[in-house]
DNA sequence: GATCGGCGCTGATGCGCATCAACGGTGAGG
DNA sequence: CCTCACCGTTGATGCGCATCAGCGCCGATC
């Protein structure tokens, strides 16, 4: 085993071949200005071929080139333990773009993930410029990450939509309000006059947009809306909630919570969507898709544009309209949305939970997206 | 958007802090040779906290130090669409150690799959220079690989056992052997004697090892091995090819023939275990063990082990005999290993693949390992 | 015949860091 | 008093590469 046989450098090879070091940069870069005799360039290329030289991407990157790697950073875990890989459908895109554009990618797993994330100012920030570029992924979005991130002018996408008032994010994402104002409006299309939307009213912007969606379809069709916090609350405590406010669909924002609410309203004896409509907005867990009404969000295709959109800005010839890239998300039509009927039977109540304290009360805001802050929710994007 | 902003060097924070740059050097590795007063370092460090200095890891790597960057090399994508993650197990070990050590991971798919698997020599040998080490996973081995990866010298582990002739083939790995000879001793002692491997005959490490248990537990008992090939082929094909050699129960080194072997057994109408044992030697489908005997295979733990002989080897502080580790798999009782029966009916046979053409034949060597080449398996560690 | 421009190539430089040899200073020992 | 060892610090060097300025040579032009 020895140890001792060093690789071979472009030193090396101008060497053998009889040319300067710089040559044999040259005649590799190939599409640069200087001009190489092709005698020369042949000769060079053979010593190449013969020596099984290859260059050292550390160099070529101190030296001021590219390396071909991107970086990515994630708040959670890349490969979770708990529960189904999130990520995975995302990396499938990233991996299979990676591997056509001849990119490697390095994976900031180093930054600990501590209270369920990871930071990337404390710990990333320094790691980040190993690569050419970075992908962010994941639930948080730290206001100041983004600021940092812009204000060094380092090349990074987000998968899912962020905004920054330091500048411009660039990102890729679903259009979570185009889809969730589509499925709203076939409810109103079923026929149905109380619809609400449950889910998580915080600030992020993918809730924040699948309200906007929502709100626009609502009132587009002159109805009131009627928003309620979906986080950290069961199927039965939900039920209770929709039945109070006495709708007959509702837009699920949360991506547990329309199985559990599915559940609870079966297990009570109520028909759905006969008694009740459900449409989830967005579903990670393909598995539990097949019965409900919603859309799909195009994870794969983020993965893959948030690549096409960093490498383009590390090209420098993308233009800054492109930076931000909204996909559509194909609608779901499932079982669980369908034309409401007058209530025969009263809709029975929990005793246990009706009217107990701790229940969420519904929000009735009057400007979309100005709602109660609400703790962050399960879809990172 | 300020590109101009550059990031922060050694030699920026010496002039700050009034030293040289060899001293903020000092300073910031720690545990040098050299020694640093107080004061200064403390200066020197003050000026990183305020400047937000960072070290770049490209310049440090080309200095000759270490980067903190673990590449890991599949053959296969590592992010497969169209099966369950076959990696990912894998990955969530090696994830939890690099975190618990600091590290990050350089995914190498820049490497195009072609004719589905990865070439590391043509492809990725180049960057692989580019971290501390490198970890090798997936079902192939080339052994040019290996031999050029020790003729380097550069730090490498398997995520399964390969053996060269090149040198010591560092890896972390299951015991097929003891969990095979295990799960057919059960056979034995149930009563068994007539019992068959039926699974991948080629020369990988993995497969190899799985014979060498069922010779190693079939000599013991004074049985005669019957080994068959159940590389690609069906339920029932294999199903005839066990009544064939009449045997009353089967080992199965692949890893969905056994769920399609159970599943033409009933089918055809026998009671497993009651006509036919059957035992699995590990199962990477996690949601298909419920039911099957056999032992699971400890892929988490291959992965933290296998960063964790790496790291040792990058620091050279792990002794040789330490750099090849064979962990335990766990026996799995299921439901599908009995005693035998005396068979009060005949086998039914499938008439139209009675003795079909390209049927496999009973393999029956009188030596372990030394049969015929094969397809390569399915599994890949 | 002197000038010019383009072609083919090379020397020099620096990226940011680790590392080594060496230097001045200080106190202890002779 | 001189020597010596040791401590704290520094200048110099090089990792392998990309890049730039510029060199010598040639034929073409005036």
């Amino acid at each position: 085993m020895r140890r001792s046989s060093r690789r071979v450098t472009q030193a090396e090879v101008a060497r053998l071949a009889g040319v300067s070091q710089a040559t044999v940069s040259h005649v590799l870069s190939g599409s640069s200005e200087v001009r190489i005799g092709e005698e020369t360039r042949q000769r060079v290329l053979d010593v190449v071929r013969r020596t099984g030289y290859t260059a050292n991407p550390v160099a070529q990157r101190l030296a001021g080139g590219r390396n071909r790697i991107i970086g990515v950073f994630t708040y959670e875990p890349v490969f979770p333990r708990d529960r189904s890989d999130f990520y995975h459908p995302l990396f499938v895109g990233i991996e299979r773009e990676a591997e056509a554009q001849g990119l490697d990618l390095l994976l900031f797993t180093s930054a600990p993930v501590r209270s369920g994330r990871r930071r990337l100012l404390d710990d990333g920030a320094s790691r980040l410029g190993m690569a050419d570029g970075c992908l962010l992924l994941g639930q948080h979005d730290d206001k100041r990450d983004l600021a940092e991130l812009i204000g060094r002018g380092f090349p990074f996408v987000f998968v899912g939509r962020r905004e920054s008032d330091a500048g411009l994010v660039p990102y890729a994402a679903a259009d979570y309000a185009a889809a969730t104002q589509a499925v709203v409006e076939r409810l109103v299309d079923l026929g149905h006059e109380r619809i609400g939307y449950l889910g998580d009213l915080g600030p992020n912007e993918s809730h924040k947009d699948r309200r906007a969606g929502y709100h626009a379809a609502v009132a587009a069709a002159g109805l009131r809306p009627v928003l309620l916090d979906g986080t950290s609350i069961d199927g039965d405590t939900a039920l209770d909630l929709l039945l109070d406010n006495r709708l007959t669909a509702v837009a699920v924002g949360d991506f547990v919570l329309p199985h559990a609410l599915l559940d609870a309203a079966r297990r009570r004896g109520l028909s759905v969507p006969g008694d009740l409509s459900i449409v989830q907005l967005g579903d990670p867990s393909a598995a539990h898709t097949a019965e409900l009404s919603g859309f799909r969000i195009p994870r794969e295709e983020m993965g893959t544009a948030a690549l096409q959109i960093l490498t383009g800005i590390i090209a420098g010839d993308l233009p800054q309209e492109q930076w931000q890239q909204t996909l559509p998300c194909s609608l779901i039509t499932g079982e669980t949305a369908g034309p409401p009927t007058t209530p025969t039977t009263t809709p029975r109540r929990t005793p246990a939970l009706s009217g107990a304290a701790g229940s969420p009360a519904p929000v009735d805001p009057t400007r979309p997206g100005d709602t109660a802050a609400a703790p962050t929710s399960e879809d990172p994007a």
